[in-house]
DNA sequence: CTGAAAGCGCTTACAG
DNA sequence: CTGAAAGCGCTTACAG
């Protein structure tokens, strides 16, 4: 039978078998020539993988896991996609994941709620690892990785589960960094603008903020409901703003994306000026806060590091699944100073 | 031997041997229970499918794409992300296609030149279907596609490729109702701003613009080159003014990431007015688009028809990958009128 | 260092 | 309608 009558036959795929029948090699020795640590001859090897190249073979990574239990799919899944600082995430998490051979399979949650089902089929693939952006994971859904040995990586928002990993920046840093800076520049009744109330990167800010409020003898902060990550939400704590018996001065948001409604919404709603009726801090420093038309003052999330330390994470599961949970925390960036605060020292 | 011993010393997964075992059944009657297609008695699969759902089995789909051929996967390719209309498409698309039980694989790419790479990778996988979103692919990558017998769609931006298919807005309508609208208004020096030279939606959006511009006897646009679909694109499009003679007073942009960089920097950098000195129209309608910052008057891209024909393509394509390939094109959204347009009739 | 054989978890003709 | 058997494309002890 000819190569191609037998790629006929089979599909279109070349296989193993018709490798080894070209070189005149038993199967064995072909797919060893396919791993790195397997005992085979240096000439062997290069042969195979010199003539595989020519004829387009690849093994087929199904038939591969099928034996090795590994996938080198890692799951990914994500929600709260409204918040441009992840699209970001997710390409460049995709595209480093490919750099040390993993690939990305994708689950979207449209509602919360919907994460559960989505992330039983995904376990059907065996994912070596799953990924969590901008969302928690339902305890029924933590305890059915558990169930099967995979390892869940949480990125940004931690979550309360034990036995999980984790990768955030320092968000309680991040939130005494932005007391200090209003406190310093003449602020005196401080805010905080609140978006999902038990996201962890909510509280910790919401905690750094206050704290440090409280520690250089500053009132409490008045914490203004949006509810979630996002513009409309943002909107909402502006219209919010109106009950207030005094207007706050200095008003810390809990993302940048929540910033920009309360900016907006603040601005030709309330009809407010900013920086001149009150000074607005985000937090992530997304693209669109850099544009003129928002101007954020905002703190610099570390992105790259963060990157970074999911990869090598993922790398060391790679090699090996059982590895002691840890939670990394990356110290936030810089707070980079734009036209949405003023000094008030003067006033 | 009990379940909890087999379970772990094949894993942690229960298998259809373990099924079969536990209810006294073969394998082959297992398995059938769980083809819709399959003869077995009703009793019998029903019987199977409740047990299955008490002891967690389901069944591998590694296993079974290594017989069935088809894998289930549709393998989803991104480039230009920092255009806010993709996210959104990406993360409905892929809930949409789980819900006809298909998974996506992602593919980023994030400078040209490196789709090929990752989509070699990604045809190991054995997609059932191949999505481009926000990129062309290079005719070496469209060959490996033909090659592997993998449709591909091709979505909102068309390729020159034969052989496959398309789902995209009706841009050249989209972009003779935008020089109706200015022209109706009294705009008499049109503009239009180019993203990616020779992206399918640039071209076509131009050509509308322009022939609508001819047929109703006002002088071709004047180009200016963005060179990309994203903001920074548009701000350079914008200083590119500075070179011109006369000044635009309508200018239609490729898109509304574009259209939002050439507003703040004609505002900005330019100190001009907009709408007071020159009109402004973008293309998509993002979500930002109606936020008061920018405010920008735009066509809406119909992503819910677009999406709809995506999903109805792959369903249609995995009952049947040898579909005669078809290009859908899809009538533009109503135009929206907001601040960055005005009436010039009465200057 | 190489090959023959068993087996991963399924599906699907083929008999009965 | 059901079961035994072959086989999908691989990997990996086990011999040699």
């Amino acid at each position: 039978m000819t190569m191609d009558a037998r790629r006929e036959r089979t599909g279109t795929r070349v296989t193993v078998k018709d490798l080894a029948r070209d070189l005149g090699m038993s199967v064995s020795t072909v797919s060893r020539a396919f791993h790195a640590d397997a005992v085979i001859a240096r000439e062997t090897r290069v042969r195979v993988l010199a003539r595989a190249k020519e004829i387009g073979y690849t093994p087929n990574p199904f038939a591969r896991s099928l034996i090795t239990k590994r996938t080198r799919i890692v799951g990914l899944v994500v929600a709260d996609i409204t918040n441009p600082f992840y699209p970001e995430v997710m390409t460049r998490l995709t595209s480093d994941l490919r750099a040390i051979d993993m690939n990305v399979m994708l689950v979207a949650a449209d509602q919360s709620g919907t994460v559960d089902d989505a992330l039983r089929l995904l376990l059907n693939y065996q994912p070596d690892l799953v990924i969590i952006l901008a969302a928690t994971l339902s305890s029924a859904a933590a305890q059915e990785c558990r169930k099967s040995e995979t390892p869940v990586i949480f990125f940004n928002r931690l979550s309360g589960e034990a036995g999980s990993f984790g990768v955030t920046c320092d968000n309680e840093e991040g939130g005494r960094r932005a007391a200090d800076f209003l406190i310093d520049r003449g602020h005196r009744r401080l805010a905080y603008v609140s978006a999902l109330a038990d996201a962890s990167t909510n509280v910790e800010r919401h905690r750094g903020f206050a704290n440090r409020a409280a520690e250089r003898g500053i009132e409490a902060p008045v914490v203004l409901e949006a509810g979630s990550f996002s513009y409309a939400a943002g909107h909402r704590a502006a219209e919010a703003m109106r009950t207030l018996k005094a207007r706050p001065d200095g008003v810390f948001c809990a993302n940048d994306i929540v910033a920009i409604g309360f900016l907006d919404a603040v601005r030709q709603d309330l009809g407010l000026s900013v920086p001149g009726d009150l000074s607005v801090i985000g937090f992530d420093d997304v693209e669109m806060a850099h544009w003129p038309s928002h101007a954020l003052t905002t703190i610099r999330q570390p992105v790259d590091e963060m990157l970074a330390a999911t990869v090598a994470l993922a790398k060391t599961l790679g090699a090996d699944a059982g590895a002691e949970p840890v939670i990394r925390r990356i110290a936030p960036g810089e707070l980079i100073e734009r036209q949405t605060t003023r000094d008030r020292r003067a006033d």
